[in-house]
Formats: structure tokens, sequence, C-alpha cells
DNA sequence: ACCTGAACACCGTTCAAGT
DNA sequence: ACCTGAACACCGTTCAAGT
């Protein structure tokens, strides 16, 4: 493991300063290159310190150990990932289930563009409050969305609470499978991941959407 | 890492034998029961070894490194799963979405039954031409399961590429949602799985079923 | 306040030697 | 044919010492 980093890769940048500047950050994106290049497991806290060009040691100033790291990475994926949902339903304008739909596209969109973090932010052993709560919270929305379309007349009557974890499992599931390689290995290519997100929502959005 | 095993746990325990019988199996199963306590990078092929009760080296007569080892796990589970869904499908009768729903509940109790196994099974850097072409195989049976009830009349007239992906995503979502831990973050237990499944894919059947 | 460098106990993998 | 045990180059983490 780990053989093509002999000395050849990422050998050690000198940095003009004794202080990095910037470690906490530099780790969090070499941890992401990492995991782009070997998955969470190929992870090495003295790799990414050799690449930020500092010594194996000096990480933990700024990470009690490897899974705070890890955690780091997951939290800041869950900013991002949050934003740009928020961004998605405000632009989609005012109908539920619209609404919806966007925050859905825009989490598959969100996987495709940075399957690293996705697949961090998803380690189990990895989760913990701060994360939860931020699913959690989203999930709250959702099931508000799902709430005030039964109301307004245009999503079938049924359990709420079904039909939100339906709605999160199919977008995950997308998103899911193109990080996970799924999509790829069935020849739908990631350039693809918009249209073919798209009529797979709609498509299952028709057992949603109340008829007539 | 590893602190938990300062020989107190899995202690070397000694074999009468100085061949172990089946190392093969035992490694496979070993590194099952550290998937489930730690994830997939929690999986040590020393630490296997030692609860075998075989020397380090040893596992390497019958895997040519560690990611070979996590293939055979990959592998084990996959034709587990294959067998299952088998099964399902023709317990579930002659009608195509009967069989297809039958498949996709199949699928996601293998991967609450089983989670460590689905979680080997998906992770990217593993996946290799046999596993590949299992999950593609059994992609094709969906397929020819939709065209056959859209042929009937009893599936909606789409795209059978889209029916297929989707049915296969909502499917993966809800599988890959108890296996991640999101489900039991909001309350749902493992319990619910099969109650949980069924209202989900009956819910979304309706986007695929042929009105009227 | 942040980083170095040596130290320790691990891990994956190899290989001569044992049974 | 399969296993042992020592070896090697790694890794996570700690800590005195340096800037």
């Amino acid at each position: 493991m780990f053989m093509a980093s002999k000395r050849t890769t990422g050998a050690k940048r000198k940095r003009k300063t004794y202080h990095h500047g910037d470690l906490r950050q530099a780790m969090i994106e070499g941890a992401l290159k990492l995991v782009a290049e070997h998955g969470p497991d190929g992870v090495s806290v003295r790799e990414a310190a050799r690449r930020a060009g500092v010594s194996p040691g000096a990480p933990f100033r700024h990470f009690a150990d490897k899974s705070e790291l890890m955690a780091a990475v997951a939290s800041d994926g869950m900013q991002r990932l949050l934003a740009s949902m928020m961004q998605a339903t405000t632009e989609a304008g005012d109908d539920p289930a619209d609404r919806l739909r966007a925050m859905g596209v825009a989490f598959v969109r969100f996987a495709v563009a940075h399957p690293s973090h996705f697949r961090v932010m998803h380690v189990p052993e990895l989760s913990m409050g701060a994360l939860r709560d931020a699913a959690r919270s989203s999930r709250a929305q959702m099931k508000s969305l799902v709430e005030e379309g039964q109301r307004q007349g245009t999503l079938v009557d049924c359990d709420p609470e079904i039909a939100t974890l339906a709605s999160y499992a199919l977008v995950y599931g997308v998103a899911r499978m193109f990080v996970d390689g799924l999509f790829s290995a069935q020849g739908v290519r990631d350039s693809r991941a918009e249209a073919v997100t798209t009529a797979i929502v709609d498509l299952f959005g028709r057992g949603l959407r109340k008829p007539g």
C-alpha cells in the first residue's frame, strides 16, 4: 500500500516560514485528495502532512486524531451541501413539489461534483452529532414540504413520513450509485448525471403527485 | 487505532493441529467481523490472523494481499445476494411487476441482514470484474422484467432504461440508508425495515404502474 | 502558539525455515 | 502444501525540544 508515494509524487515541498499558515485547511484538502485517489481508508495523516510539507506530528496540533480530521472533512462537506440545497430550493419558486424536486437534484449534483466529500460524510463510523443534526434538519425541511404539498392538494395523500423517507431514499440512491460507481459500471457517465437524475425523479414523482 | 485489542479480546486461540484446516474461510469471517466492529478500513489482516490463531504471514498463502481478501468477502456476499434475489423472484409468481418488487425487497432484506457484506461489496476501490458482471446481469434481469411489464401493459410506457435505473436507485437508496445508519439516525429501526421498504416501494410503484 | 524529530506500538508483506 | 517467526518499510500518536 502506498507504493506510489516512493518519494516521487508528493515530495516534501519546502516552505520558507517555520509555521505553515493554514495547516488545518491544508490537511482537509490533502485528505480529500487522498480519498479521491485511494478511497476513505487510503487516507494517511502522514502522507497528507508530507504533502503539506510538515512533520508527521504537526497535524496533531489541529486534530486530536485521524478521525477528527475525517470529521472535519465531513463537516466541511455538509456545510457546502446545505448551502447548495438551500440555494436550489430558493431558486425553485413557491410550489412545494418543485422545491422538493430542486432539493433532490441539488443533492445528487453535490454528490457527483464532490464524491470524496460525499463518501466521507456517509461513513457511519464517523458521523457524529453535528452531521446527524444537519441531516435531520434537512429531512425535517423535506417533510414540511411534503405536508405543504398535501395541504395544497398537489401531492398524494399518504403517510408524510413514508413520502419523506421515500423521497430521501430515491435521491440518496441515485447519488450513491454515481459515487459508488454503479452508474459508470453500466455505461452511464457523470456527464449524463443531471439528465438521468431529473428523468428518474420525474418518473417516480408521478407516484407522489396527486392524480387528476 | 485497535487499542481495544490489547491482548485481551481476541487472544491467540491455540489450535492442536499445525495446519488450520480452513484458514481461507476463517479469514473471510474474521474480516466480516472486523467490518462490523470498525468499518471496512478497520479490517486488519494481522488481527484476523490472530483471531484465527495463525501467524501474521499465514493468510498470504491464501490471498495475494489484503485487497484480495476483501474481494473474496465481496464475492462471497454477491453469491448470497444473487441466491436470495433469485429465490424471492421465483416465489413471487409470474407478474413482472410483482417479480420486480420481490427482487427489490430481497435486495434490501439482504443489506439489512448482512450490512458488512453489503458495505464491502460496494467499495468502488474493490469492485472488480466478477462483481461488476454479477451486478450487471441482475440489472439486465430487472430490465427484461420492466420491458415485459410494459408489453403486458401493467407498467407505464417510458424509457425502459430509465425505469430500470430508477428502480435500482430506489432500492439501492433504501438499502444504503439502512446500512449507512441514515434510517436509524431518524428513529427508523432495522426491525421496521421490511414494512418501511414495502411502503416506499409501493408508493413509488404508483409512478411506474400504468394508470387506469 | 505552532512545528520538528525521535520514539513507540502497530500494520502489510516477504521469505527462509519448519511441519 | 501449509504455517512460523523474524525482518522491512510503512502508519498513528506522543512528547521533549526548538522557533
